[in-house]
DNA sequence: GTAGGGTTAG
């Protein structure tokens, strides 16, 4: 750019090397497209001097200039720069820029219909760069049919193996799930270059198959010298993604000293990976933080992977101040998945009026109808205990999502309302949504609020013969409570028996522990206990309903043994002992109350509150961050 | 001799 503005100056358009050659503009403009800082300074007087000494009206001039404005991010310019070229001028080129600029913007409707443009066109043939650029728009904007109609023009024509068009079919697919056929795009290929590499990585990335795009990486690596295909920033990016996945830490950092190594680190989209690795792995948020503030330019990505690391670990006081410091930037501004996550804690958290004002800006940004918004959205008013609002943005849906829909039934079942949540889950296979884990998760949870004991069971059995899905330790974990709840003591344990070894946790046990405790089944109470300490040796809860369980037979020795064990392991300070009345009934449970507020120690008050309140019949969500200690206090004394 | 297309992170 500087060496043109000096051509400028010293040139006159009788010499031989001129400003205005359109060869010469044509490259300029090119090279700015590359680097969109260079143009805009310049770009008012060099498009006024293309207009003066009539370079513009070269088809290449106004093309590159166009190509240069889109990829600053000034569309609206580059398309004027499209309307004023006559017609007739128009070429696969320019065509072809038009579509990419359009897609490029997030306008995929417009790109597509600019490609329909060009190909009614007379004169203009469609070629292998015309069909990858429509082709990103059907992928970018989720249209598998399109896609495909597009994609049986080009196998048509044999572009389809051009390495281009094979990389955009197979993103289309894989984003939409289908990695057979994925892969069998990029096969089409001759030999696979880093690109179609990493499309095949990213393939099995966002088909959920993350130690498949591990194997992938190694074999690409094994053969880096045969390929002659090095990884790049962006096949980092996305295997470092798998092992965020799979939360393989180990091999994570392997590639974080690679791409320290091969002068990747700095680049946005690897250091954006990086965070959301140790984001995401519990007990590395450090790590995510200090990659997330040596990471120079940091885009909306970033601040939204390093939120997301501080909401899950529940930090809503972090989280919240990220976002300020966010704010106080200006720049980027808050998108969904930012939103999402701050409103995942605030549902952690159940604040309430917090979670308000977020849906405040979600409102100003526009962003209601998104569904990882709605969902988030409806979780957080159901958690905060607002679940008339909850129906209200469940009822505003202008589509239907699985993650609502179970958002709004664990609401129902945590707020005691098993009945609506159960004709919920139903409602829900019935508009033609597949429930998932989660869903199951929830109607089981409902089940069990609810004490249907015959209904948890045929949802669990439906689990695997009707919808393919493998119950997991959560699935387990609701029916085994749910029997024990009912009495049904030796059923619980045989399901325990059928879970994987190795998926029988302390709180399965913990369940099977707490059902004896409250029927006074010592021996199987005892070995539960045996187990759950031996899963979680340092939890509280299997010394909670040990204790319990004595103080019910009167074996007060026994229970105070519990307690000194929990004192022993500093869980708790100090220990009361209380009793209600359930079914005119006196029943003796133990009541905690702490001088030292740690986290484990809260989890016991919490597992007691839990269990006062299925005692008094009362299901309802106790949040994890609320004032535990006063809460227990009020309860006992009302 | 000049212009356009693919792969990434929340």
């Amino acid at each position: 750019m500087a060496l043109f503005v000096r051509l400028r100056r010293t040139s006159s358009s009788s010499r031989p090397l001129d400003a205005a050659d359109p060869f010469v503009l044509s490259l300029v403009f090119k090279a700015s497209a590359a680097d969109p800082g260079l143009l805009l300074p310049h770009a008012a007087s060099l498009h006024a001097f293309a207009v003066r000494s009539s370079a513009l009206s070269s088809v290449f001039v106004a093309t590159a200039l166009a190509d240069a404005y889109a990829k600053a991010g000034r569309l609206a310019l580059a398309l004027r720069v499209f309307d004023e070229m006559p017609a007739a001028r128009r070429n696969v080129v320019s065509w072809t820029t038009l579509v990419a600029a359009l897609s490029r913007a997030g306008r995929r409707h417009d790109a597509l219909r600019a490609f329909a443009e060009m190909r009614a066109s007379a004169g203009v043939a469609c070629d292998s760069h015309a069909y990858a650029a429509a082709l990103t728009a059907c992928a970018d904007a989720g249209m598998l049919s399109r896609g495909r109609e597009v994609h049986a023009l080009c196998a048509k024509l044999g572009l389809d193996a051009t390495p281009y068009v094979a990389n955009t079919l197979a993103t289309l697919y894989a984003r939409w799930g289908d990695v057979g056929r994925a892969l069998a795009a990029v096969g089409r290929m001759g030999s696979r270059d880093v690109a179609a590499w990493t499309t095949v990585i990213s393939s099995y990335v966002q088909t959920g198959r993350a130690k498949e795009a591990i194997e992938a990486f190694v074999a690409m690596v094994r053969n880096e010298a045969v390929n002659a295909a090095s990884p790049n920033e962006y096949t980092y990016a996305a295997v470092i993604a798998a092992c965020a996945d799979t939360s393989c830490v180990c091999l994570g950092e392997q590639l974080h000293g690679q791409v320290a190594q091969r002068g990747f680190a700095s680049a946005r989209s690897v250091a954006n990976s990086l965070v959301t690795l140790y984001a995401r792995v519990a007990g590395r948020l450090s790590a995510a933080d200090a990659v997330f503030q040596e990471s120079a330019a940091k885009d909306v990505v970033s601040w939204s992977a390093i939120i997301s690391g501080y909401a899950q670990e529940g930090l809503a006081g972090e989280a919240f101040a990220l976002f300020t410091e966010m704010r106080r930037h200006h720049c980027p501004r808050p998108n969904e998945f930012t939103l999402a996550s701050l409103l995942s804690v605030c549902a952690t958290a159940a604040t309430l009026d917090a979670g308000r004002q977020l849906h405040a800006l979600v409102m100003a940004a526009g962003l209601e109808h998104h569904a990882m918004i709605r969902s988030a959205l409806v979780d957080m008013y159901g958690k905060s205990g607002s679940m008339s609002d909850a129906d209200v943005v469940f009822s505003n849906r202008t589509k239907d999502d699985v993650v609502s829909w179970t958002a709004m039934i664990v609401g129902h079942a945590e707020h005691g309302q098993s009945k609506r949540a159960l004709e919920l889950f139903e409602e829900m296979c019935l508009v033609g949504l597949k429930p998932d884990h989660v869903a199951f998760i929830g109607v089981l949870s409902a089940c069990c609020h609810a004490g249907e004991v015959e209904l948890g069971l045929r949802y669990l059995s439906a689990m695997s013969k009707i919808y393919g899905l493998e119950p997991a330790k959560e699935h387990y974990g609701c029916v085994v409570d749910l029997l024990g709840r009912a009495g049904r003591i030796n059923e619980a344990e045989e399901l325990i028996g059928r879970m994987a070894a190795n998926e029988r946790d302390g709180v399965v046990w913990t369940s099977l522990l707490r059902a004896c405790a409250a029927r006074g089944e010592e021996e199987t109470g005892k070995k539960a206990a045996a187990r759950a300490m031996e899963a979680e040796p340092w939890g509280a809860g299997a010394h909670v309903a040990m204790a319990n369980l004595y103080a019910s037979k009167g074996q007060w020795c026994e229970a105070a043994q519990e307690r000194h064990m929990m004192k022993q392991k500093g869980v708790v300070k100090g220990v009361g002992w209380s009793s209600i009345t359930v079914g005119g009934e006196d029943r003796a449970v133990g009541v905690f109350v702490a001088g030292d507020r740690t986290h484990p120690q809260d989890n016991v008050i919490y597992e007691m509150l839990e269990l006062i309140y299925y005692g008094v019949g009362m299901a309802r969500y106790v949040p994890a961050q609320m004032n535990l200690a006063s809460e227990v206090e009020l309860l006992v004394n009302s």
